[in-house]
Formats: C-alpha cells, sequence, structure tokens
DNA sequence: AATGAATGAGTCTTCATTCAT
DNA sequence: GATGAATGAAGACTCATTCAT
C-alpha cells in the first residue's frame, strides 16, 4: 500500500523541507531528489497540500515508533521518564528533519483545522504515559497538558541548541541528562522523595 | 531614519508572515497592506531578503524593549525573573507574529550563516541577566545557554499552546505562573530556596 | 468490428466534449467514464487525434441514420422535407452532444483538411435528397449547396435555441413547425405552391 | 482605459483562438503574438477565464458598431435588414475570428450562466430593430427571438460557408443576397405586398 | 486484450525585481 | 521620493502517451 515510491517521495520532501522551508521545496525538486518524475508525485498524492499534510502523519509516526520502541514498562517511571527524553533528543538530532517540519507545520497555513494535542498517535500515546505517571503518584498532580508543554517543549529546545550548536552537547559542556532531571525535579511528585523510583 | 513608511513596510510583513509563511508573503501584498507602491519597498531594502533580515531585527528590538521595560532592578531576582517569564509571555501572546516569525525564520533559508545567540541585542541582555543571578547567587551554577534554553523554550511553548489553545489560559486550567515556577525550582540555588522543591 | 467497448469510449468521448469542450477532455476522463483502462483507449485508438477523428464520423452516422430512417419516399416531398426537419431538430435536442460536438470540431485544428461538405454519408444522402427534391420541380434551381446552407443552418439554429432557452418550445412561443415552413416557403418552387407566400 | 497592450492581447487571443481553438491558445502564445510579456496579461485580466470573458464582451461590441454604423434610418425597412445583412456576413468574412469565437465560446464552459439572447448590446440593439419592423407592419408577427434565430442563423451560415468554401461567393455561384431576400420573403408581413418597401 | 503506474513536456499562474514617469 | 506597469523565470499542476505485467 504505501509503496516504495511513495516513501522516497515523503523523504525527499522531508530532506529539502529541512533545508529550505517550505518554500524553497518546489515539486520539481522532490522529484529529482526522490528519483521520481513530478507527474508521479501526482499519483499519489492530491497535490502539494496533501503530500505535506501526509507528511505530517508519516512523521508523527516516526516518533511514536521512537517513544514505543525505547519504552520499557519493567523499569521505574523516571527511568521510563528520562528513556522517552532521551530517545526522542536523539531522534531529533539524528533526524532534525522531523524537529524543522514540525516547527515549519504549525505556523504554515498547512496547519489549519487539525486538532493539535489529541489528534496524533504519538500524543494519544504520551497522554496515558502521563496518566500512568499521576496515578501511580510519580508525577505531580499538574495538567496533562502542562506536563507535555514542558516535556516536549524542553526537549525540542534542548534538540535545536544541539543543532545550531553542534559542538556542544559533544563537548559535554551543555549536558541533556542535566536539563532533563530539572524538568524531572520539577513535575514528579515528592511523596516518592528521591526520585530513585521503585521499580513497577 | 526609520521613516514612517519603513515602519509600515515591516509592520505589514510581519503580519502577513504571521498569516500565511514565508510562502504566502508577496511583495505585491506586503506593498497594498502598507499603503505603499511596490517599487517603494525597494527604496527601503535592497531586497525580499534585506527585508525580512531587517525584520528580524526588529523584532528583537521589540523583544528587548519589552524585557527592558518591564525590568526593575530593585526587585528581588526570583521576582526579575517572573516578570521577565510574565512580560515575554504576554507580548508573545499580543503579537503572536513574533513567535511564529522567529520559527519560521530560524528554518528558511533566510536564516543562514547569522550566528545566533550573542549576535543580537536581547541575547546579550538576557546573558547578562543570567551573568548577574550567577554572579549573585541566586541560580545554579549552570552555563548560560542551558538557562537560555531552559527559559525561553519554556516561555515559548507557553506562549503557543496558549496560541493553539485559545481559552485554556483565559479559563485558569493551565496556569503560566505554575510552568515559570517550576522552571524557577529548577534553576534556582538551594542557597536561596525556601526549601521545598530542592533539587537533587 | 466495433466491439462493446470501442462504442463504450466513442459515447464517452462524445458526452464529455459536450460537457467541456475538447479542453477539458481528458483521456483518462474517457476511460473512467468508459469503464476502461487507459491503456485500453490505445488498443482502439492511435491517439486521442484519431479517437476525436473516428468519433466525427460515428456522430456523421447517428445523423445520417436519424435521415435515413425518418425518410418516407412514399410522401410528398414537402412532406419528406418537413419529416427530416423535425427528426434533425429532434435528434439534437435528444442528443445535444451532437452539435456540440460538430461546431467544436469544425472550428478545432482537429478539423484541418477534411473536406467538409461531400465527404461524409449524410451529405451525399442530402444532396440525393435535394437532388430528387430539384429534378422533380418540387424546389427552386437553387445550387445544392444553398439549399443546404439554408435548411441545415436554420435546423441547427433551431435545436441550439431550443437547448439554450429549454422551456420556449414546450411552452410552444416558438414553434420550430414555422420555422422550417418558413424556410420551405422560400426554397420550395412555385409551380407546385398553393399560392399561399409566393415569392417574389 | 482600455490601453494598447490591453487591446492588442485580446486581439492575439482572439486570432490565436480562431486558428486553433480554445485548447491550442496557451497564455504564453497570447503574450507572444501580443508583443507582450506573459505576465502583463495578468495585469489586465485575472485569469484566462476573464480573458475568454472579457473578449466575448470585445467580441460582441464589434458587432454592436458594424450593425450601428451600417444602419441608416432613413432607409426603408427591408433596406435596413439587407444592410444589416450585408454588413454582418461582410463583418464575418473580414474577421471570421468572431464567427468561430462565438461558437467555440457558447459551447464551452466558459459560456455559462451568461444569459444568451438579451444579455449584451447587439441583442438589445436587434430585438428593437425587429421591434420596429413589427411596429410599422413591415415583418409579420413573429416573435423576435424566431427573428433572431432565422436573421443571424443564416447570416452565420452563410459567413461560415464562404469561409469554408473560399472562392464560391466571389465567383458567385451561391449569391448571399440571394439568401437574405428568401429569409425578407419569409419574415415580410404580406400587407406590404411586393417588398419594394416605401421608404419610410 | 487489458491494465494503470510512470513519464515529462507543456499549461496556467505567481511574484521578485526593474524602470520610465 | 514615489509609483505601478511590465517583465520573465520559476512553480504547481495536467495529461497524452508508453510499457511492464
Amino acid at each position: 500500500m504505501n509503496s516504495e515510491k511513495k516513501n522516497k517521495i515523503l523523504e525527499s520532501t522531508l530532506e529539502i523541507v529541512r533545508e529550505h522551508g517550505f518554500h524553497g521545496c518546489p515539486m520539481s525538486a522532490v522529484a529529482k531528489k526522490g528519483g521520481v518524475a513530478v507527474g508521479t508525485i501526482y499519483h499519489y498524492f492530491e497535490g502539494k497540500d496533501e503530500l505535506i499534510h501526509e507528511l505530517y502523519h508519516y512523521v508523527v509516526d516516526l516518533i511514536y515508533q521512537s517513544a514505543l520502541e525505547g519504552d520499557d514498562v519493567s523499569k521505574s517511571f523516571k527511568e521510563r521518564y528520562l528513556d522517552l527524553w532521551k530517545n526522542l533528543v536523539q531522534l531529533y538530532c539524528i533526524k532534525p528533519a522531523i524537529l524543522i517540519f514540525f516547527e515549519l507545520y504549525n505556523n504554515s497555513s498547512y496547519y489549519s483545522s487539525e486538532i493539535y494535542s489529541k489528534e496524533n498517535k504519538f500524543n494519544r500515546w504520551l497522554f496515558d504515559f502521563f496518566g500512568e505517571g499521576l496515578a501511580s503518584g510519580y508525577l505531580r498532580p499538574l495538567n496533562k497538558e502542562v506536563l507535555a508543554i514542558l516535556v516536549l517543549g524542553n526537549i525540542t529546545t534542548c534538540a535545536k541548541v544541539n543543532l545550531y550548536h553542534v559542538n556542544k552537547f559533544i563537548d559535554k559542556e551543555i549536558d541533556p541528562g542535566l536539563i532533563a532531571n530539572i524538568i524531572w525535579e520539577g513535575i514528579k511528585s515528592e511523596a516518592h522523595g528521591n526520585g530513585k523510583g521503585s521499580v513497577k
């Protein structure tokens, strides 16, 4: 169903958008990079709008897979939280196109009536994850959306600095683990004390 | 120097970019909204690239002014921090075009070899502000860039959620002050803390 | 020889041309409406040009059949003339695509060096018909082409008005029989006339 | 208001449509023939649709002017009628593009909600002209629309034959005056007898 | 015979930029 | 300084045609 060519088109678009933004991403360039003819794109997508829109869901899936696969439910909640943090920062750093695409998409006219927080797989998963943390008392009784803002916002920002100041994290001047921990301290429940959360 | 017309052109551009992104911001539209002729824009700016570039510094200035004017050096550092937080979130919410412009600019081909963190007035001011906090012991001994990531990243994210979920903050479901405080707890020095929420 | 599919292709083309003109009649649409694959069309026709060209002769045949079947040689010449008039106007009204196709075809680049008046079955038949009328003295000694101009031109125009002003003929405000008769008065020989409306 | 360039664009379009139909009339060709840049067309017309639509009214005006200028109200009605006939056939023969454009326009999707008979200057004038003929008793009491069908239909057809069989009228094999007269005999009132209408 | 994915030349349209007034 | 008509390169999209299956 998702043919070889369709995926190549999506990946090409993602890469070009990352390099040049939506303006600077002509269909001709997508075709060239994807190794297909321009007309072929129109077999798989109704037009540029649909292409971008499908790319959004394609990218959400990548994030979802990354979060899901890196999650070990046998670990403590804090460990799971730090794994999530690590996985996403890593994903964003390996494939910065994802990060950039999201920002552009959200601020573009492509993003319109789409429901932001609930309408995608990853957000659903993330809310469930927070739900568990809240239910089991590992997290402060904060609104899930607040939690999402704090965590995702910081993951995003962290990855961005890493991208713009390429060597900083590698030089260990800035420790991403530190930042993750700071947020953890802010959102963890005091009830569980020192944060070395007992294994669930 | 900054004539009436030049400002109108900049404001028009900002507004159109906010509504339609860089694609969707033709010079003709800028001219129309600004009440000038297309040719006039080329009297004030060499071309679209320069217009966008000058707009960047114009917007940075707005943020700088907002931070400077809202800052009362006679207050405690925590209060100055919370004021900064409040002022910027407020500015972003009143003039969301600023927020959107930055994200688009950073990910576009307009932003290229520009030096990100040091090259603008506001960043210089912010680093000085953090410098004071560090020197006086109100802040943990963190890298200034880490502090900037934490604070600006959260301010940005907080404002964005406010924009996309218009009524949430109004409903007080999500309290921006709460978020600001969490970050404060993370970055404040324990020496001045009240003991609650100590960071491990 | 004229397979089921070939006919479906021709009829689909006719209908689409009628609705959208030659531009607006892509092979893909023909295929879809005809319930065949695009490639199939190229089994029956060398290309679009040939398809259109064959459609022309297909349509001429429809007119020819209509004229032939409605003709009763035992009737008087005037009656045969009025039957022809009635049959063609009726055909054009039932299947307006024929009328539209002809006009578009004649003015398009598809119609080029094709010989207009002699090169099709119907014209041959019509000239024979006029020949009889002339030989038997029922018609004025006019050039057959002049006769064709008068008769076909009026039939066409009459049908068109009927199509564009849908309810007029139904309301009997405009009587097609009246128009046919006027032309008849103009072309009939006085020798057979009843005296009324004699031509000077 | 109707700039030099706008007229050149309209004339170029008319000529190309005549030669190749609506398909086969790309904007690039219009620009080339008109001696303007493609973009210039879009200064004067919103798009191809508007260009074609304005061309329709441009052409109607040509016909209207021709009819109006050739009309001498001091002549007898029959003479005025024959003048109209002559003028229009002549116009169509000198500028066949007009004739072809109308047929294509009426059968195209460009012609849509436009009201056919009443909505243009020429038709209004023609109805007034017939109105005079009816009021003064020179014409049979026929519906004005019927009169228009007869007269315009025959003028059109007559001009078309002349175009497709270029040398016929010149050779006088077919006499356009003859055809005009035949229609006149059909529509004139018998009350005025021999048709040598008394001078008004 | 029949299919429909793939192609790419050709269309319409936009828009940054220029320049005569 | 200011204007906006004019330009034409570049972009989105269409569609006749081919060809492997």
